[in-house]
RNA sequence: GGCGCGGUGGCAGAGUGGCUAUGCAGCGGAUUGCAAAUCCGUGUACACCGGUUCGACUCCGGUCCGUGCCUCCA
């Protein structure tokens, strides 16, 4: 089985071939930690988890770096607005954001370096962009040299002479050419800064990816992700830098083979912005949605189209883990063959270009046959494709939210469901259907079976 | 303006040159004292206009509409 993958750099639809079947190795940009996660974070982050679960079940070894950048001039800005330390801010903001991916169901990478920690790799990466003409130093900057990079913009598909047009924003006079940018800039004593030969600095924006990248994964690796707006200028410029330091200034995929983007996450319709004040923060959401509902929303779509977070979306895929959760908690009495693999049809979409919604229909599919056959090898094979979603890992029962003797509040339900019983007994169904009216005030569901009644949490 | 992406049934969302996913909601039925849950049934939808083809929602051209990026935003 092969994988297929949107590939930004050849623009299309590529077959994956590892440079080393043994060992897949892929980055993907992690956040900037000076806020909350936003649920465009959280997207990426759940995409290149799903990517990497999926790889990891094709591959013997699967090396999976992301990073997070705590040098920035936005958390210069953060701390400089509450009046909280750099530190304070970077190691706050970073517990938070793997504290709520984990909440998603997000593995932890198998590496997640911090920009800090590399500020000598950064160094040693513009010293060599320095040596081979493709950067130089004035004022106290160090800027790459956008002209001395023939191939740059061919990422995102621009030329050069498209950059320099769109002089949006001060053309600072040290700069050979208005669309270099900045590796190494200087800093005040009040800033944070590390000594360099160019006196006491911090690294530009983008420096970072190539030094951690190459540090972890070595050169050149499989593949690259991030969210689509980093194409330009954030990819753009790591694939400068790294290949201009290496002398590949013809190859750009010296640095990574493979280059994936996820798409975009609007709110309700909207651009989460700022100003609209529509920023969603997971932090927020998990007080209200279990993290598995959230998962599946954002899985719900394919990873490259555009996703439109809504109440609607989240209640939607709530409804479907609830009624999958219905059906595992159908077959409590079947024993789930743990042998059990992932069926064909759900690879399948998931190896072509990680097609998680047509996967999601195979399950279906799958979750319908296993309630009606009721066989371990079904029910091994749903709850398989459940681990691989990173859904259906909770109690079938208790997320249904079926009352067992010895809640806080079962007594008074038991009560009452005594009494109803009784009732119902006695042909007294208005009282019997009183009884249940008051439960559902309390958001208690009746359900009757078989084996008499059983109440369960709304909701 | 440049470079992209997209317009699919009430909603979400895949996909394919002919067999027309899937989910959510709705409707009808079974079941139930009534419900809930479940099960069964039910929807020929692919922006518009041309073209190619035996045949296009799927390929090509054009039009309209929406949307992302264009220097620090995932």
């Amino acid at each position: 089985m092969t994988m297929k993958l949107q590939n930004t750099l050849t623009r299309s639809k590529d077959e994956f071939k590892p440079i080393d079947p043994d060992h897949v190795r892929l980055y993907a940009c992690g956040p900037t930690v000076y806020n909350y996660a936003h649920i465009g974070n959280a997207r990426m982050a759940v995409v290149f988890d799903q990517l990497v679960r999926v790889l990891r079940r094709m591959y013997p070894k699967v090396t999976y770096v992301s990073n997070i950048t705590d040098v920035d001039d936005k958390i210069m800005a953060a701390a400089a607005e509450t009046g909280e330390a750099i530190d304070a801010i970077t190691t706050k903001y970073t517990d938070i954001y793997n504290s709520d991916m984990a909440a998603l169901g997000v593995l932890p990478p198998d590496v997640q370096p911090r920009a800090t920690a590399h500020i000598g790799d950064m160094i040693t990466l513009i010293e060599k962009l320095i040596e081979r003409d493709h950067a130089y130093e004035a004022e106290g900057h160090v800027l790459f040299n956008v002209p001395s990079y023939e191939a740059y913009g061919n990422l995102s598909g621009r030329s050069r002479d498209e950059q320099v047009a769109g002089a949006r924003v001060d053309v600072a006079p040290y700069k050979k050419d208005a669309a270099d940018f900045v590796l190494w800039k200087p800093s005040s004593d009040d800033q944070p800064g590390w000594d360099s030969p160019w006196g006491r600095g911090r690294p530009g924006w983008h420096i970072e990816c190539s030094a951690m990248s190459e540090v972890h994964l070595g050169l050149p690796f499989d593949i690259h992700g991030g969210g689509a707006d980093l194409k330009f200028p954030h990819h753009e410029n790591e694939i400068a830098q790294s290949c201009c330091a290496h002398g590949h200034e013809n190859d750009l995929s010296a640095f990574s083979k493979y280059w994936v983007h996820n798409g975009f996450v609007t709110v309700e319709g909207d651009k989460m912005s700022k100003s609209i004040g529509n920023i969603t923060l997971v932090h927020d959401l998990i007080d209200y949605y279990d993290g598995e509902i959230l998962r599946l929303t954002l899985l719900s779509a394919h990873y490259s189209q555009p996703l439109d977070w809504s109440e609607k979306a989240i209640e939607q895929a709530k409804s479907l883990l609830d009624r999958l959760y219905g059906i595992v908690n159908g077959l409590s009495d079947v024993q789930a063959d743990d042998a059990a693999d992932i069926p064909a049809d759900v690879m399948d979409a998931l190896s072509d270009d990680l097609n998680t919604p047509k996967a999601l229909a195979a399950i279906n599919a799958l979750a319908k046959r296993a309630a009606a056959e009721r066989t371990p090898a079904l029910k091994g094979q749903l709850l398989a494709c459940g681990a691989l979603f990173g859904i259906l890992q909770k109690d079938a029962a208790e997320w249904l939210g079926y009352g067992q003797s010895g809640d806080a509040d079962s007594n008074a339900i038991d009560a009452l469901l005594a009494e109803r019983q009784q009732a119902r007994a006695d042909k007294n169904f208005a009282r019997a259907d009183e009884i249940r009216d008051e439960l559902d005030a309390m958001g208690i569901v009746i359900e009757d079976s078989p084996e008499g009644p059983k109440w369960r949490k709304a909701g």
